[in-house]
DNA sequence: CCGCTTCTTCACAATCCCTTCATCATTGGT
DNA sequence: ACCAATGATGAAGGGATTGTGAAGAAGCGG
């Protein structure tokens, strides 16, 4: 099993990546400034590391540096701004991607994913995801429900994702807030109620009767498990 | 091991296709006629299907055309004439790729082996790229809607192919930038929205209403695949 | 050096859809 | 059965995204 370093000082993100990246089948060790990430890096010896261009003290770059005298490890570099140069230095110096704040942690699994794909030829995780009769092909971001398409937006799409990931688990509203419009951003809760309604409108038949999406009360979502 | 169908009324032309497509390593089944060659396809399903333009009865076009309705086999057609309307109906209705008697087996064998090469690799190095009813010829840069032909600038005509190769999978504007332009270059992705434009206005019956190159909103575009 | 084509940029209009709000329906505990 | 909390829904607003024409660059051939 791969693993992966997360290096963040804010400890909300850093969270929410070793959430999103341990569902997704990693073992995930994080660190918070850029030494100890630089000692965990060589006591560990990741397959992976994510690592936040600002981090006080040593940062992201100095860590990169460091890093590459000795080691081909994959770096992502998560960046805070669009700053272009921020961008071409990091990857100058080896990063082998980056991912600008905010963004949304299924698009830094995805990210992940990729790496590990290009590394070993070996068969990356499915890029169609399966519920019920609803099929999701990911990259061409095409829902189908039996043979039906659906047309959704992309907000919907990510949404339905999330839930489909993990059929029957239940999302809180926050959750689902997180994945789509990334951790950084913040808006209210029930704009997911709002997404959740235009999503049944076209997913379900009876939408006054879900079958697909189900309301958890007083939690939040889950997409039918059976 | 693949096999592949020869269909010539000309005993001799059939004779030595074969003789040198199972020296080269393949399996071959041949048929004189159109009729045949539909039911053989039918019952045994190449892999490839060699295919004279001129048949007695049904034609390689009539053949093509039935074929195309159930199956994506690759055909490789055989033409009689230098004519060059011959050569674009046989690429509109869908063969992959063509060959001007008299041609040398060898040429044959070396187009064969590229058309399997090109589908073992995946979609993206066809010389002929189909969808809907748009045909693009790569070698030739030549593009048609129908029977109608394109005129497309490069620019145009590369960021087609890239839409096409994969018909339905959305491409970020950055993407497309990449793939035309090199990753070297930098410039506006708004730039691709410009394109757009002028492909749709070349393309499309009517621009407003695209039914070829479409948007997908928040991402990018795509190429309509159903 | 000029004119033509093509590509890019810009500005503004048109469109989309995300969010919020207000209101009504439903839920579940008492 | 009540009622307070939670969810559903339609409508409206506004920010973000895309469409479009025109004008400015950049090539290219003559």
């Amino acid at each position: 099993m791969k693993e992966i370093l997360v290096v963040d000082d804010e400890a909300r993100i850093a969270e929410i990546c070793r959430d999103y990246l341990q569902r997704a089948g990693f073992k995930v060790i994080t660190a918070s400034s850029g030494e100890d990430a630089l000692s965990l890096a060589r006591a560990r010896r990741p397959d992976l590391i994510v690592l936040d261009l600002r981090l006080p003290g040593m940062d992201g770059l100095d860590v990169t540096r460091a890093l590459r005298k000795q080691s081909n490890v994959p770096i992502i570099m998560l960046t805070a701004r669009v700053e272009e140069s921020d961008k071409l230095i990091g990857l100058e110096l080896g990063a082998d991607d980056y991912l600008t704040k905010p963004f949304s942690p299924r698009e830094l699994v995805a990210r992940v994913r990729a790496v590990f794909r290009r590394i070993d030829i070996g068969p990356g995780q499915s890029d169609v995801i399966r519920a019920l009769d609803v099929t999701l092909d990911v990259p061409r971001m095409q829902a189908r429900v039996g043979r039906r398409s659906l047309d959704l937006t992309s907000t919907e799409f990510e949404l339905l994702a999330m839930l489909m990931r993990q059929p029957g688990r239940v999302f809180t509203r926050s959750q689902l807030l997180d994945a789509i419009r990334g951790v950084e951003t913040e808006s209210f809760d029930r704009a997911i109620d709002a997404h959740v309604k235009n999503l049944r409108r076209k997913i379900e038949s009876d939408p006054r009767n879900p079958r697909y999406v189900l309301t958890v009360y007083g939690v939040g979502y889950k997409f039918a498990d059976a």
